[in-house]
DNA sequence: GTTCAGATACTCGGATAGGGACTGTCCGAGTCCTATTGG
DNA sequence: CCAATAGGACTCGGACAGTCCCTATCCGAGTATCTGAAC
C-alpha cells in the first residue's frame, strides 16, 4: 500500500484539529512531519479529487476538510489515495484454461475470486466503520494534551 | 497484490483433485491455464519455501501439497507469495512530528496505525477462516463435474 | 535371468534482464493582499 | 481622507525524472529412470 495513505490519514485528522474555517497550506501540513511539501500536495490534490478536502489558491489559501469529520470514514481517505479496486484482483484465469465459457463473467463466477472478495469486504467494512472525528475521539482520549499541543505547534511552524 | 497469489490459489486448488501421492510437474500446472512454467514455478518453490507444498526433483518429479487440504488455509497460500508484511505499513510518522518521544514504539501507539491493523486482521481472519478443502467443497458443489473434468484434462496435457 | 554401471532425460532452484508503479521534484496558472498614487 | 489600480507574493495544479518491486526468462545442480552388457 503506498505510504501517502499514511501521511494523508494523519494530515487529515490534524485538520481536524484546526479551526475548520481556516485552510492550511501544504507546506505546513508537510513541515509538522518533515515530509516532502510537493509530494505531500499531490496526495492533497487526490483527496480534493475524492471531495474529502476542499482547496483553495492564493494567499490565505490551502486545503479545509470539506465535510464534517463525522462524514469522512478512513475508507473515504484510503480510497482517494490508492484508488478503487481491491487488492486481489481477479484475471479470470479460468477464462483460459479447459472448459472456459466466453459468456460467463468469471469474476464473479469463480469462487476463489469470491472468497477474496468476501475478505476484502470485510476489510472495507472496517474501514468505512470509523470516522476520522472516531479516531479523533480515539486520540483525545488517550492523549488528552494533543488538541491544544497540535494546535500550537501548527501556530509555531513558519514563526 | 501479486498476481502470483490468483495462479497459486488455482493451482493448489487443482492439486487437491488430483492423487496426492502423484507429483505434478510445474510444467503442468502452467499449461492447464496457459500461463508461463518458470514463472509460475517461482511462485511454487514459494509455496515450498512456506511448507504448503513439497517438492520433487528428477523424473516423476514435480510438487504435491505438504498436508491435508483441511490444513492449509487461503490466508497460508497468501501469506506463502506476498510475503508476512501488512498491506498498512506503519512508517512512524508520530516520529518525524513535534513532541515525540523516542522511546515509544508509535507502531503500537499510533491509533491511526492500530485502527489500520484492525482492518487487516479482519481480512486475514476471513482468509483464515476458509481453508482449501471448504474451497474445493464449495466449487464440488456448485459444478459437481470439476473432479473428473479437471483429472482428465490433465491427464490429456503432454498427451 | 539377474545385477550393476553408465548414460540420459527430466525437474527443481537460483541467478539474470525488462517494465510499470510509487516516490520525489519542478515550474506555471490563478488568486488574494498590499502599497502606491491620484482625486 | 478615500478609492482605484498596479504590482507582488503566495498557493494549488499538473507535467517531468529517479528508484524499487513485480514480471518474465534462462541455465545449472541434482535425481530417478532406462539401457546395455557382463556374470
Amino acid at each position: 500500500m503506498s505510504e501517502g495513505v499514511e501521511w494523508a490519514l494523519h494530515s487529515c485528522l490534524n485538520l481536524t484539529w484546526l479551526p475548520s474555517e481556516q485552510a492550511v497550506p501544504a507546506a505546513k501540513l508537510a513541515a509538522f512531519y518533515g515530509l516532502p511539501a510537493a509530494y505531500l500536495n499531490k496526495q492533497l490534490q487526490a483527496l480534493a479529487r475524492a471531495g474529502i478536502v476542499s482547496s483553495t489558491s492564493g494567499p490565505r489559501g490551502g486545503f479545509r476538510l470539506a465535510r464534517a469529520a463525522e462524514r469522512i470514514t478512513l475508507l473515504d481517505v484510503v480510497v482517494a489515495i490508492e484508488g478503487p479496486d481491491e487488492a486481489f484482483r481477479c484475471e479470470e484465469l479460468l477464462k483460459r484454461g479447459p472448459g472456459a465459457d466466453p459468456a460467463v463473467d468469471y469474476r464473479q463466477a469463480c469462487l476463489v475470486a469470491r472468497a477474496m472478495r468476501r475478505a476484502d469486504l470485510a476489510w472495507r467494512r472496517e474501514l468505512a466503520a470509523r470516522t476520522l472525528a472516531d479516531l479523533k475521539a480515539d486520540v483525545e482520549r488517550a492523549y488528552p494534551d494533543s488538541p491544544s499541543n497540535t494546535i500550537n505547534r501548527f501556530a509555531d511552524l513558519r514563526a
